[in-house]
DNA sequence: TATTTTTGATTGACTGATCAATCAATAAAA
DNA sequence: TTTTATTGATTGATCAGTCAATCAAAAATA
């Protein structure tokens, strides 16, 4: 069994173990025993790669918002006009294994442990400065840049919003839905601009 | 110090030791002995007016969504038209102590328990519901019927995800931006179906 | 009115379970 | 032989929940 070479390959298969116990159990509050028996290792190694549980959960943060960061870089790159980036943006938000309830129910987590961890809040502040920074970039080319803030935190808000809503099951908005309302509000509010 | 009818009184002091115990710690991992000592109150005492932690958690959520609730009826109250009630709404969404940090933390938290907890999922789906009604039922008189629901829905994500924004504590959105935000979306969106 | 009984309020001390974290030991590569 | 991977067993701490005992007010009784 003891092969060289397998830290990266643990490493990967706790962080993605963690993800899926945290959104299956819609909580943090997971054993590391259950995060490793997902992984198919011992608790004792997951502790002998990630030093404590809190560094597990915060590595977990971390790479997810770093693949999330990669899928909007990629839609980006492929997307032309601003109008378009615009789009990709919204897209990338909405798409589906970001949008599955279990992965909704991960990050809700995750916001609410970011209350606690200093380090996991930092990721989360820097996911919403880039969004942010990203909607603003384009609005500013379709609108004066003063507006473009104010449009950007809206966008940005309902985003969040119809993730937080998607969280409780209820009248449950499909991702279509969604990216519709999304876009209709950048839509109306910058044809309100233009007169 | 053994005075009779101390129940209603200990309820209402662990009730409220929770939620501030809760907002402070910006989770639910919290203990009973933290909340009862809070309350001034042995963890015994506790036990014995909830019989668990659990109950005394739903009971808080359910109490604070009643005060939440009244506030919204008082609100809806001393408006008078549509328009005018529609603001109320938005307005109580956004209130001191509502859009204090504490009490953001709080409600993350408890949207994040609702994933395990059936009754507080519960509670929360009944928020929603009725902040969506109340929407509705006045947009309804400003524009048409189809329109109203999509409006609402919008507006409902908005207020949520201002909410999460601001719990995020950086580059912290006033209330007043706040609810020029979602004043904002209705105005435009109202003024774009009159065309 | 004085005395006894009952009842509600309250807690300290305890228990059992859970879990993160540690560590010494093993096994296989290099 | 040294290094890396891996785990079983164990520890120590934390907590929810229980329980028997106490105390004082209220109600009943004499």
């Amino acid at each position: 069994m003891p092969k060289v070479g397998m830290e990266p390959v643990r490493r990967k298969a706790l962080v993605d173990a963690a993800m899926r116990v945290i959104g299956d159990h819609g909580s943090l509050t997971v054993t590391m025993s259950e995060i490793a028996k997902q992984a198919g290792v011992s608790p004792a190694l997951a502790h002998h790669y990630f030093g404590s549980k809190e560094q597990l959960l915060i590595e977990t943060v971390r790479v997810h918002l770093q693949r999330l960061r990669d899928s909007v870089v990629t839609a980006l790159r492929a997307a032309t006009t601003p109008r378009e980036k615009l789009s990709a943006v919204i897209r990338v938000s909405f798409q589906a294994d970001q949008f599955a309830p279990e992965t909704i129910a991960a990050w809700l987590a995750f916001y609410a442990e970011a209350q606690r961890s200093e380090e996991t809040r930092r990721f989360l502040v820097i996911y919403a400065r880039r969004l942010h920074s990203n909607l603003v970039a384009n609005l500013k080319a379709l609108c004066p840049a003063e507006d473009a803030g104010r449009i950007a935190e809206g966008a940005a808000a309902m985003i969040d919003g119809l993730y937080i809503r998607q969280s409780l099951k209820s009248a449950p908005i499909s991702t279509e839905a969604s990216i519709a309302l999304t876009e209709g509000y950048l839509t109306t509010h910058l044809n309100a601009l233009k007169g």
